[in-house]
DNA sequence: AGCACGCCGACT
DNA sequence: GTCGGCGTGCTC
């Protein structure tokens, strides 16, 4: 009776191979979730052991043996490894690829060290070396694996970094004239020093690692190990925490303690702890969510069941961990995101496979971490678009943390401003739910008032209005915050006469002008109109375009406001460096600056107690952009900002201007009556067929510029969508070219799809991906319930 | 990703 | 002839 393992490779090809059970190492020291090495062509890599299986029809040749286990215990724990497996089918790509992207970089690859007992003398052996042996060496060597005598060297923090060359060699090199590349790798080390491989493959094309080994084996140049840089702890070091002031922690209010009490009897349900709940908790801001997080998680741990708490970027998930660093011991909680340093990864990895109940504050990654024990996940502001990954592998947290607590476990989803989605699951009742209506804090919620735009001055980026009262503000010592929602990568152009912005007729959304096309273009369904164009809404044809002028924003201000008041910006540009953003906040924090100027960044979770005014500059631009949750999106934006107003004892007040007062979203937000908004956004989506009511599915397409004969093909693969379509009823819109229509020398289109059922959409984009050579120049992608149109 | 193989131009 | 650059294709 043969039987054999599946084992998915963790680097190109990703594929997963069929081996055999080898002589030297019997099949107990073998298990499903084990690292392994294993051989490839002529060379041994590092993959993982995802399943059995008794027969394997040898298509092809021959199978080949196992190589050798990389460690004794499990990394991948029975629940990872389901996981993996689940993403994998839904996201239709090949199951090693996604365990690359779970493994931490310092287990991505196998080159490990065995330390072996022999008698007296302990040996050291790579994997090479071990699999090199003669077979009576090796039986020897399997024993001492099966006998606990041949063990993994603990990878050092220092091993986990990659290699650096050096030179060994002054000028001149005996070199064979001609050797083109050698000779440039020579001069970049001479002229540079030590250099990582990255930096090399920028100034060569192809492949370095042959270059590489050629110089090194002339004695030219040298490989050294690089040590991680222990200190990079990512752009937010944990000192950050303290510049967030932090809530007082009162007792719990009436309310909290009604929504702890639900919470911690569903972690207690035997049905709960068997098939899993996901719980909305809508909790207007300020109703003292981050508090009820805390007790619970205290309580879940309490029940011996691990925890993990996450926020959708890692600004935010640094104050959770503040929180969290003052309620719970040191040797209980980790904070995980993607700027930790490999090591520091690696370490967290280590610690939360011994099984000791413990929490994790972090961002969407830290849902790959093993947690034998996981009991409850929370996603803070789980409306946020930053909670689904777009590069890389494609996944988005709220599915992910599903799938965890599937097999047992309550799944917290919390929110001011709930997905529509997910308020839709809720009030179908396939979600549980529970609410918190007021907030804790007795100061009044702040006045929202709309500014009409079309009434001002078109050189001025700021109201008459919104000018008088910073100044006021400035005047009793009050800070001010100013919102300016860039307009991002699409062109968007408003009408000069009603400030409305052309709309696609058939998907609702704005439509977004191309200068050499002379046409507005939209980019569902690929509809066009000639531009310049009359306004659908008043008949003018003065167009202006949107979101200019922007930039300035902090120039202006700074020459508005009087002399000795400071003002700083929060975005993406101004944070790059490290340390800035600590600065940053930092300085608006304790009063050094009076007024921020920034994007989304700034809306969100902070607590600046002495802000009193805050102001959307641009209150229209996210109403158009393409996407059909635009108004969703500013809803949720401009809610949370008006959250940040009058967090203190002073009455706070919003300003939002607007060249669109009319616009039936603005009553909801000055009211910041969100069953009445969610209302009326679900009749429009219901009206054009958007989610909930469809499931959405994004196929991507993208072909090298000067590839000819790509027209042809993306045209034969959109009939091929809207033919196998049809027969499931799916409908297909487009290809329609993508808002960023060329990026890295390859022209983009996108094809959207509405169907009933993920399963159709699978099925359709899996034979499209078979009538496709493998290695086509055209390349397609599925995004599932896509969140980023662009 | 590696690592073959095979083609081509430039050298001994 | 022979070597090295460079494109292509395969890996249980």
């Amino acid at each position: 009776m043969a039987s054999f393992w599946q084992v998915a490779l963790c680097s190109p090809p990703f594929r997963t191979f069929t081996y055999s059970t080898p002589d030297y190492l019997p099949e107990q020291a073998w298990s499903i979730g084990q690292r392994v090495m294993v051989p490839v062509g002529r060379s041994l890599r590092m993959g993982v052991i995802v399943s059995r299986s008794v027969d394997f029809a040898a298509e092809s040749g021959t199978v080949k043996p196992l190589g050798w286990p990389l460690e004794q215990e499990l990394l991948l724990t029975r629940d990872v490894l389901d996981m993996v497996h689940h993403l994998a089918l839904r996201q239709m790509v090949l199951e090693g690829r996604i365990l690359a992207a779970v493994l931490p970089r310092a287990l991505r690859t196998g080159n490990s060290v065995f330390n072996l007992t022999e008698s007296v003398e302990t040996l050291k052996l790579s994997c090479k070396d071990v699999l090199q042996s003669a077979p009576r060496r090796l039986l020897e060597l399997g024993r001492a694996w099966l006998e606990g005598r041949m063990r993994p060297q603990a990878l050092e923090h220092g091993s986990v970094g990659s290699m650096k060359y050096e030179l060994l060699r002054d000028p001149p090199w005996d070199l064979r004239p001609g050797a083109k590349r050698q000779l440039a790798v020579l001069e970049y080390l001479f002229a540079n020093g030590r250099v990582s491989k990255a930096a090399l493959r920028q100034i060569l094309t192809g492949d370095v690692n042959r270059v590489l080994a050629d110089l090194s084996r002339r004695g030219l140049v040298q490989a050294i190990p690089q040590g991680c840089r222990a200190s990079d702890e990512g752009r937010i070091s944990q000192d950050s925490a303290r510049f967030f002031s932090s809530h007082e922690h009162h007792a719990l209010t009436e309310e909290q303690t009604e929504a702890l009490n639900v919470l911690q009897d569903d972690l207690q349900q035997s049905t709960v702890q068997e098939r899993g709940l996901v719980r909305l908790v809508h909790g207007v801001t300020g109703s003292g969510k981050t508090l009820l997080y805390l007790r619970l998680a205290r309580f879940c741990l309490a029940m011996g069941r691990g925890v993990m708490l996450l926020a959708p970027e890692v600004a935010l998930s640094a104050q959770l961990w503040s929180e969290v660093a003052k309620e719970f011991p040191e040797s209980t909680r980790h904070w995980y995101h993607g700027y930790l340093a490999p090591g520091a990864k690696l370490a967290i990895f280590r610690s939360l496979l011994r099984g000791v109940p413990q929490i994790v504050v972090g961002t969407r990654s830290a849902l790959f971490l093993p947690m034998p024990t996981l009991g409850l996940v929370i996603l803070d502001e789980e409306h946020d678009a930053s909670y689904k990954q777009e590069e890389g592998i494609v996944y988005h947290a709220k599915e992910v943390a599903f799938f965890r607590i599937r097999k047992g476990g309550l799944l917290v989803l919390g929110s001011g401003t709930p997905d529509v989605k997910t308020h839709y699951a809720a009030s179908q009742g396939e979600i549980a739910r529970v609410t918190l209506r007021h907030r804790i804090s007795q100061s009044p919620t702040p006045k929202i008032c709309l500014v009409d735009m079309r009434q001002e001055s078109k050189s001025e980026p700021l109201s008459q209005k919104c000018r008088e009262e910073l100044l006021h503000v400035l005047e009793r010592g009050e800070q001010a915050m100013f919102l300016l929602n860039r307009r991002g990568f699409a062109p968007l152009v408003s009408c000069l006469d009603c400030g409305s912005a052309p709309q696609c007729p058939h998907c609702r959304v704005g439509l977004t002008y191309h200068k050499g096309w002379e046409r507005l273009l939209c980019h569902y369904c690929g509809y066009t109109l000639y531009f310049p164009c009359v306004c659908q809404q008043c008949g003018g044809s003065r167009f202006l375009p949107m979101g200019e002028g922007t930039e300035s924003l902090e120039e202006y201000l700074e020459g508005l406001v009087p002399p000795g008041q400071g003002v700083v910006r929060l975005d993406r540009d101004s944070t790059r460096r490290k340390g800035r953003l600590e600065d940053i906040l930092g300085s608006f924090g304790q009063g050094r600056a009076q007024v921020m100027v920034g994007t989304q960044m700034l809306s969100k979770g902070h607590h600046f107690p002495n802000v009193t005014l805050v102001t959307a500059v641009d209150g229209d631009i996210g109403l158009n952009l393409p996407d059909y949750r635009a108004s969703e999106k500013t809803f949720q934006l401009l809610v949370q900002l008006a959250g940040r107003a009058g967090r203190g004892d002073q009455p706070g007040s919003v300003l939002i201007q607007t060249s669109n007062p009319d616009h039936p979203c603005w009553q909801h937000i000055r009211t910041g009556d969100y069953e009445g908004f969610f209302a009326r956004e679900l009749e429009r989506r219901r009206k054009f067929a958007y989610p909930p009511f469809v499931k959405l599915g994004m196929v991507r397409f993208s072909y090298p510029r000067e590839w000819t004969p790509g027209e042809g093909l993306l045209a034969k693969a959109g009939e091929h969508l809207h033919r196998n379509g049809a027969k499931l009823k799916i409908r297909v819109l487009g290809p329609a070219p993508a808002p960023l229509g060329q990026l890295k020398g390859r022209k983009r289109f996108h094809c959207l799809l509405k169907a009933q059922q993920w399963q159709d959409i699978r099925e359709v984009y899996g034979s499209l991906q078979q009538t496709l050579f493998k290695s086509s120049p055209l390349r397609i992608s599925l995004d599932l319930d896509p969140v980023n149109m662009l």
